[in-house]
DNA sequence: CCCTAAGCGAGACGGTACGTCATGTCTTTGT
DNA sequence: ACAAAGACATGACGTACCGTCTCGCTTAGGG
């Protein structure tokens, strides 16, 4: 895999002269979480219930988590890895729409709840952001960033874009419903908003005659 | 004024009848929350810190605001009272660029870590969730609504391009910078995000036809 | 009162301009304490348990009591006033086998059991030590000091006979069984203890002649 | 040798079949915590760091010995074996006076701090307390009572008086001022002790026929 | 103009969760 | 096989802040 494995608080311990937790606890920990963040969300997640739920000592967790958003951070990882979003076939423009139809249906279910609450705590703790940023959001914007760079060459976006402002273009309004206005995520929007987004970074129209393709 | 005022949990109690805080209490309260603010952040932001540095009485804060988010809230909404950054002359659409630049200034600022830290808190509050929606976002999406329908009428905007959608294409950005991303606001960036938007949702420029498929 | 009175970290509050508990608070506190010590000891009483049994927030505890120690050196005190032991009446040396025996019953029953836990803790805890000292202990040297003074006008001591080494031999027997062999103190050891002590420091019996009376 | 070999918890492993710590861990342990004793007194003495210090594995560590105060005690019995204080010459009470003077010396020096500390700890902890007394307190005790014995051959102790009564006497004001009272142990004041102790349990100088009562 | 209800400061209070610490047991790993 | 290293469950610690409450003092406004 490309995409380098940015090390988890408590990853597996395979590696020599590393030792973490045992397989055990990092489990127990993880479904206890997961289920308390269906249960109660993640505002009301408590280590102590953690603790309490797993079987697992709250020191033991204190150990390997820094705390309670690291370890929904873990949790929500593992209940969706995002790199494994992407599936790559035709047109870059149209896994790009599909990545954002994923994206919309991800962040407007349950697991929507807890990035809202990990990125309302990362508004407080700056490790809590980097660790968001590094390990939820880098792997999403490097699959983004490639398929730009594809639909680009593939003549559906003007060259002169910056790739990095569509991205914000893309991915800000769902995130800002998410956490703003708290509007729900549909399909149908998120349609539409690819749609008049690409629109205006499309090559302009006239003159096309035959759309010459790349290459 | 068409917008209505919304009420704050510690308005000016001039009204018969009604009692509030004392105009010193609120002056204060405010003046305190917003040097804490500036010090220590929204994060560290105690009430019984406020109470200290105001000289006012925890108790008289808790009966007129319900919660440090609260009193953030007005202290924020006093700093700059959203609605008054409109000014309206020329063609809609350059008062669109304008409030946007202008929310880029705010954002980008001091008082927009202060904005951060409420939306933060509002992931584990509904209450102050529904506080920053009523009292900071909705005045603002109203007058950016009635500047989107004059620009459409003034042949800025194709009229089939919904508004709300194009709200949260050109405000979702500036708020997943500064939520999500942490990349900083700059008016540059604004400036190309709105224009990149715009073009999506302008009208098209001559009579094209049907855009000639490649094959 | 002649005795000074030493200030417990929890006193009545009476004092103008002193903030202290609650009576409610103070009272809840020392019989949940005094209970506790009855049914668990010292060993294992905890502040929490203390905070669950009274009802008392264990903040609240804290705030006004330092640690465990502190609590159960206020209960003990209130169990049974130390300075209220004496009773003056007849020779100066019956009122110290009085106060002995009186001691030897205190520190063989329950209560022994707590100042025994009290000067455990006061082995690591220098500020425990002190107010032990000062609390507990002085209140009962000054009158023993007072009574070995009157016992020596009265003839029954002699005069050359350090009163502070006559305490350490009086007293330190009982703290040395209660401490250190464990072994129980009865009315009769002790008994046998204060005779034996005391003709090693009554004046010497030849020529005494019909012994006169001090007065 | 009269005195039975009260086993350490980890004594020296010649007997066949039973197996000890390596003499290596041994040594290793005892002598991180008599330096550990010294900078951190026993309060703050923890298995964890007895541990790191002599590079034993703490589940070695227990082992061998039940807990800290019993690795402690070993400790201070190698520091010092109370036995080996006697030496045996010239009358039984002069022997006496030694072994006290000896005992005053050791408990005033640094290492009656760390008997202060297990003796503290003792109070909650019976097997410590257990412990201390078996194998510090019962060989200088049955020293003692031989010493006694000898002394009441020898005419210098009266028939009628109890022995252990005397031990409690002569050593419990040591033990007094150790753990209670703080004062400092001197010579001079432990010689003062012996003195008015032994008076009074010395066979009254003459024949003086019944104390004529004064009336 | 006074008197009464309120607003108010001060801060005590019950509660919840925090993150830390040390205990004594158990597991893994290496030798 | 034994021991180092250290993970683990447990349980108490002392702290912080919440939002409520109680206490008297101050103060304004209606009789």
């Amino acid at each position: 895999m490309n995409i380098p494995n940015v090390a988890s608080s408590a990853d597996a311990n395979t590696a020599i002269g590393r030792r973490g937790p045992r397989e055990r606890v990092r489990q127990s920990v993880m479904e206890a979480t997961k289920a308390l963040l269906q249960e109660v969300g993640f505002a009301r997640l408590t280590v102590d219930s953690i603790a309490e739920r797993s079987g697992v000592g709250k020191g033991t967790i204190y150990r390997w988590w820094n705390n309670r958003a690291d370890v929904a951070m873990d949790a929500l990882l593992e209940e969706r890895d995002p790199v494994g979003w992407f599936v790559d076939d035709g047109p870059a423009i149209e896994s790009l729409r599909r990545q954002l139809r994923i994206a919309t249906e991800f962040l407007g279910g349950p697991n929507g709840a807890v990035v809202a609450g990990l990125l309302g705590d990362a508004q407080h703790d700056p490790q809590m952001a980097h660790a968001f940023r590094q390990r939820f959001l880098r792997p999403l914007f490097e699959l983004t960033r490639r398929l730009l760079a594809e639909a680009t060459e593939e003549g559906d976006i003007r060259a002169d874009v910056d790739h990095d402002l569509l991205i914000d273009m893309l991915t800000g309004p769902l995130y800002f419903r998410l956490l703003v206005t708290g509007e729900p995520l549909s399909a149908a929007a998120t349609q539409q908003l690819v749609d008049t987004a690409l629109r205006g970074a499309r090559p302009e129209p006239r003159n096309l005659g035959p759309r010459t393709p790349t290459q």
